[in-house]
DNA sequence: AATCCAGTCAACCGCAACCTA
DNA sequence: ATAGGTTGCGGTTGACTGGAT
């Protein structure tokens, strides 16, 4: 719906603006299938009437499983002051130390109020720094550069490598690390203790994270991203007809990589917990599509079209919301992370903000 | 009740970095 | 070595929302 700057003219005939429901479905029920090896060419094997570009963002920034929803925290709040004024204006960094958080995310926060936040403690450090004058005097984070935290450089590296939450996908230490990017491992982050960075990526949850890939359903072997690793969910032609709103119609040619079985690509789990996360998964995925329970009673449903449009009429029901929205009210980022998530219970019990 | 306004954030763009042939 | 293609990053935009008037 026209957010954002005027489209650029080789994007004539796609869809732009706001996703729906429907998009966000085929995006995630494409990308669990067949991952996201190449942006570009994933919108048409999807049948998405979208650039590559803007699946990409649509994926990292909001429909990655592993995100965190809500508000950020004091802690993270923190954090990214912190970083912020170690870093500047490098998003994906900054995100990287905060599980479930995306740079996007990150940046409009601090443009929207951390910014405003902590212009004033500035000043006020600022007036300290007068009388002691070398003292603090570095970055816009409000933090004095003591209690040097031997470990802080490892730390960081590590949390680089295995709490990677960002979008950028390439943090695993491997690529595209501009020549003149700082590279956190190597900062003297005296003045950081970065085991509070991690507040919300407790040492036991991390190893769940994705060390190298802009999806936590990426998985590392041997330095090579695999493809996601989530459950492999069958979606019916006439499903996608409901989705669509379309008619019982033969699909066309374009959902056809989308629906056919998926055969070779697909990751196969192999252990307990991976099974319990597609179990999560197919879970929440058949409840968006109002599939979960006795199948007749949702199929083709006129509810479930306005429901997966947005407008449904379920009411109480914790289907109220899209069926995405929904899936991201019952899937807070760190805690359902495939490997461990418990969907019964709600992260802070209270629905993120917005 | 209607209008205004400031804040929020999803999505866009351009560019730089990286990859591959 | 390099040219072309792809991906990721950071800045910007503007629709949406809720509070204030």
């Amino acid at each position: 719906m026209g957010r954002g700057r005027a489209p650029c003219c080789a994007k004539v005939g796609l869809n732009r603006g706001s996703w729906t429901p429907q998009e966000d479905m085929r995006l995630i029920t494409y990308i669990q299938k067949h991952g996201h090896t190449n942006w570009r060419a994933l919108p048409k094997q999807a049948g998405l009437l979208r650039c590559g570009k803007s699946c990409r963002l649509r994926w990292i920034n909001y429909l990655r499983p592993d995100l965190k929803r809500g508000n950020f925290t004091a802690d993270e709040e923190e954090t990214i002051i912190r970083l912020h004024g170690l870093l500047g204006n490098k998003w994906s960094k900054i995100a990287a130390c905060l599980p479930g958080r995306t740079d996007n995310e990150i940046k409009n926060v601090w443009n929207t109020h951390l910014k405003k936040n902590v212009a004033p403690r500035e000043k006020q450090k600022a007036g300290a720094a007068g009388k002691n004058d070398d003292g603090a005097a570095s970055g816009d984070a409000g933090t004095p550069a003591t209690a040097a935290s031997s470990s802080a450089s490892s730390s960081m590296t590590t949390n680089n490598n295995s709490g990677r939450s960002d979008n950028s996908g390439d943090h695993c230490g491997t690529s595209r690390e501009p020549d003149d990017a700082i590279d956190v491992s190597l900062l003297q982050l005296d003045d950081i203790d970065v085991s509070d960075m991690l507040v919300d990526a407790p040492p036991a949850a991390q190893p769940m994270l994705s060390p190298c890939s802009s999806s936590s359903l990426t998985t590392c072997v041997g330095g090579v991203e695999e493809l996601i690793e989530l459950p492999v969910i069958e979606i019916e032609p006439e499903i996608w007809s409901i989705i669509d709103g379309e008619s019982a119609g033969a699909p066309d040619a374009s959902r056809g990589d989308a629906t056919a079985p998926c055969t070779g690509t697909a990751a196969v789990s192999t252990s307990e917990a991976e099974e319990a996360a597609n179990d999560w998964w197919l879970e929440n995925l058949e409840k968006e599509l109002g599939l979960w329970g006795p199948a007749e009673d949702t199929q083709a449903h006129p509810e479930l079209l306005d429901h997966i449009a947005g407008f449904s009429p379920l009411g109480a029901l914790e289907l109220e919301r899209d069926p995405v929205s929904t899936y991201f009210q019952t899937a807070p980022a760190v805690d359902h992370l495939p490997f461990c998530y418990d969907h019964e219970q709600q992260q802070d019990g209270s629905p993120p903000s917005r």
